[in-house]
DNA sequence: TTACAATTCAAACGCCCGTTTGGTTCCTTC
DNA sequence: GAAGGAACCAAACGGGCGTTTGAATTGTAA
């Protein structure tokens, strides 16, 4: 992660996701982080301008990739004549699968990501609003066109919900503790696998 | 809520629920609090001890009564013969909704519930399952009971997102905004139900 | 009223915070 | 190799943090 062939700005937002999933924003402190990332410590001002500011940069990394690759899977999945729910749900949430079990620090950004709905941050919420927020009207499109019998208010409530159990499921907030045997790549596929038979059942009913 | 007729005590308790919630355990400072709570800054290790036994304290105020109230509405959906998977999730999802519409903070306090999930301290985690942990184990027992084609990994991998989906939802973490038109109650109790049919229809699958 | 415990209080403790500074080193470019 | 900008660094800044102290105040029971 933090090895010298990074440049000083990569260790910093390395260290920084991996600081900010484990004590929040307000508990990372620049020193921990900047002992971590094994830089100076002015160099997040010098190269961030400030700690909020850093905060901005780390869910851009992600978010800017993760957001494309959903977009793309839905296409990929729409222009499938024969697609079912479950295809549509797959293509929100394999993206995110992948991003958490990727190799150089995905996994903790999702929990980061958690940690940005709990903060109730009006600026972030609208940071994320603002630059991500079509993805989920893009899904909600779709899934509106194969569930004509629910309403627009049901629609998104639906939405919400498998949103928020994504996040939590994803960021292993729950009580399942992965059992010792089974390594962390295959508990959360299992956990993507619940969730998208889970969601589907839920989109469906009534 | 921090009038003069309750006691030092109950005013911190109230004053730091509201913090919690707005700022985080970490971002609510003791002084801010104290100020808040027009109490003198000792007040807090006076009578709590220290901070970390403060947020200690908020959590036990309001779990001790939500999950007694949840025991009792499972036991009463339980004595009848023909109850169905929706009277136990209701058991489990109306006492959640009851706290969140409280007059005296119960809102506030879903969304310090819901930091409490993000913040994945140990030490939290430790204290709440300790605490209430059983309460999760007699529903997983009921749903259990009426799932019997679900094996134990599955039951619980769909509780638990059942309970990620309720804490996102009453803690307003989602994209839907309440219309002005509609009361903050209503709101809620549309998420409540919403809920309870999608997570219904969620544990039936396969 | 007196004695004692419980509570409140202002002040201070040592510590860690985000940020800034001014100098040093590194790396281009000519 | 000299010039100059980019990057790095140790040190310090002012300020807020959780906690402790010891004295003042309030409440209570004899």
């Amino acid at each position: 992660m933090n090895s010298p062939h990074f440049s000083t700005k990569e260790r910093i937002l390395g260290a920084a996701e991996e600081l900010f999933a484990r004590n929040g924003f307000a508990g990372a402190s620049l020193r921990e982080l900047t002992s971590t990332a094994k830089v100076n410590l002015a160099a997040v001002n010098y190269h961030f301008g400030s700690k909020d500011n850093l905060v901005n940069e780390v869910f851009r990394r992600r978010l800017d990739e993760l957001s494309a690759q959903r977009l793309e899977a839905l296409q990929q999945v729409l222009s499938r004549p024969a697609h079912t729910l479950e295809d549509i749900l797959a293509a929100f949430i394999h993206p995110a699968l992948l991003l958490s079990l990727d190799k150089s620090g995905g996994s903790t950004f999702v929990r980061v990501l958690a940690r940005a709905y709990a903060e109730h941050n009006e600026r972030l919420r609208k940071f994320l609003s603002e630059n991500y927020g079509h993805v989920l009207k893009e899904f909600a499109n779709a899934f509106g066109a194969r569930l004509p019998h629910l309403d627009k208010e049901e629609l998104y409530w639906r939405i919400d919900i498998i949103a928020g159990a994504l996040t939590y499921a994803m960021a292993d907030f729950g009580v399942i503790k992965r059992r010792a045997s089974m390594s962390e790549k295959i508990h959360r596929e299992r956990a993507a696998e619940h969730l998208i038979r889970f969601a589907a059942a839920g989109l469906r009913a009534e």
